[in-house]
DNA sequence: ATGAAAGCGCTAACAC
DNA sequence: GTGTTAGCGCTTTCAT
């Protein structure tokens, strides 16, 4: 396990120089800095981290905290924040609280406050005050991706705009019976998205002089079955069949395309479909979207984190970043058909 | 920041005892321990983990690494491990290799090399010589997870038994023309997945006394658009339409049941479908498919790792686990028409 | 059962 | 620009 003082002997110099070669902190000799790498390489030598981290205080490792893993939009913000803090030498540590219990408390009770972590980013979680205090208390950096955090930098999504945006696509090609398929109340801890969403529409609606009767409203969760069961409901009611549906998610707009075709009706010819989104399987149904960057957003929020971690930038992040979100118009929608 | 004196102080004991009491290392009078950790608690004392790495030896920390994170085996995986290690005080630091290029020699030579884990799971990598014994030679554990790798403990599934009992579900019903869609011999790097299941279905059909054209097995990419458009080419074709298809992934099955629909072939009466994974979507699909158990399968990588870790069990793994898969008949599969 | 003391492998003053 | 030195906050002998 070769050390500091092997390179050091090597390359003729003292461990401190190595030190500062390696690092890039304070100068060093054009020659000596060509010998210690030299020698760095030779011993493939890497520095301990935790050695490192005791000294100087800095880990170079994010922690960070999603409510779930395998959902299509978790792992993609993961991913992209793997990929900026492995590209500036940050490690990533995961903490995954889907098991529920108090795995949420012993992670940020016990595993964040143990000096592994630098910062932390915080997908599509409401912390608590204490959470938030806890963290910051340590000197943890931390941002928050998909909603406000009292008091800490966050990536925020316009939700009521996006929604506004979809329904405003569909109220363009002239649909009136609009249904709104969103997410459920319950379900709804997470900086009510769901209701967000549904404002969204509900504006969008009204602002076109177009009426919001509550049965164009109603909530589900997220899944492919939940917007196959309530779209088939609402589709085959002999009353009020709507000509467009606005899904607050692909996986549901996705549902709602099956029970249409299992019912016999052809997308976009008798209904038009839009989601949110833009999931890895919006393209193959064809389906107009609202996408959402969250690959992006994992990446915005490592970088933003990195520039505040970094001696050399040290820069106070804004406290609110907007995400950017952009209309897909694929084939699953149209002018109604009279 | 807290440390372990004050706590010893406050405890009216040395800070060697604290550290005896807090870790379970070493005999603590009953008295001593209660009064550390009433102290610990009052204090919110966590051990920091770098001081204590560098001390001990010891991380607390596995490294996990994955060639993607957003597909659902993958993201499974990750997730069942996650939840072996938090439930044991690990962490789980991870990398993901999706994104190319030199991506996955920094990881090697440079993330994993710097003690910062304990232990090293490899999931679906066929790692490279070099690989492992530059792991190894860290004293770092390994196991493998999805294929063999030499010398290390690796869990395994049998994907050759896999596709011979998804095949002899179809014979057994009675289909003899069946297309099998595999996966391509060129993505077929990790550990031959497609090759091996090629080989189940080519081995289920000869036993049974069926013949293999060339035509019954074609390759594809694991996708939902690859199962699609494979199947509508084979399903559209004038001659030897197969009467049952076996995809290898439950998602190509997905693709292949969309395309059955969209040609007016019902399943399971026209075509018969199974599947492998039961992936998340297969209930919904109401898919007969071969499971396999992803979230199980990190579960006991971790808890293997942890097993030789911890020093009062120390124990040596098994060079090969072989893990459980199981039929699940839903209604994608039936008696052929006639 | 407990405390004193010596490191773990590095970084960061501080001197020169 | 470089070396010397003093820690970083723990764990682990070694005494007692």
């Amino acid at each position: 396990m070769v050390g500091i003082n092997e390179v050091a002997r090597r390359a003729g110099v003292s461990a401190a120089t190595v030190s500062r070669a390696l690092s890039g902190n304070g100068a060093v000799s054009a020659g000596a800095r060509a010998r210690v790498e030299s020698a760095a390489n030779d011993l493939r030598y890497v520095v301990s981290s935790n050695a490192s981290s005791l000294a100087s205080g800095r880990t170079r490792n994010v922690g960070v905290v999603v409510p779930h893993l395998n959902r299509w939009f978790f792992s993609s913000v993961v991913e992209g924040a793997e990929r900026a803090l492995l590209r500036n030498g940050y490690d990533l540590t995961l903490y995954n609280l889907s098991g529920g219990g108090d795995e949420r408390r012993s992670v940020f009770e016990h595993f964040l406050r143990r000096r592994r972590v630098d910062a932390v980013i915080a997908v599509a979680l409401e912390l608590t005050e204490v959470e938030i205090s806890g963290l910051l208390a340590l000197n943890k950096p931390l941002v928050g991706v998909g909603g406000p955090l009292a008091g800490v930098p966050s990536l925020e999504i316009d939700e009521v705009a996006i929604a506004r945006l979809a329904t405003e696509h569909l109220i363009m090609l002239g649909h009136t019976t609009i249904l709104h398929i969103g997410g459920s109340s319950q379900e709804d801890t997470n900086f009510h998205i769901g209701s967000h969403r549904r404002t969204g529409f509900a504006q969008a609606m009204t602002t076109a002089g177009l009426p919001v009767p509550a049965r164009s409203m109603i909530s589900s969760n997220f899944t492919v079955a939940g917007g196959y069961a309530h779209a088939k409901q609402a589709l085959g009611h002999p009353h009020h069949r709507p000509t467009a549906i606005f899904a607050a998610s692909d996986e549901m707009a996705i549902g709602a395309h099956l029970a249409a075709r299992d019912l016999g009706l052809t997308v976009p010819q008798d209904l038009s479909i839009i989601g949110i989104d833009d999931h890895e399987l919006a393209e193959f149904f064809q389906l107009t979207t609202v996408a959402q960057f969250p690959k992006g957003q994992g990446e915005l929020a490592a970088e933003i984190l990195i520039a505040q971690l970094e001696p050399s930038r040290r820069e106070e992040p804004a406290l609110r970043v907007t995400l950017p979100f952009e209309l897909i118009v694929r084939s699953s929608t149209a002018r109604p058909r009279d």
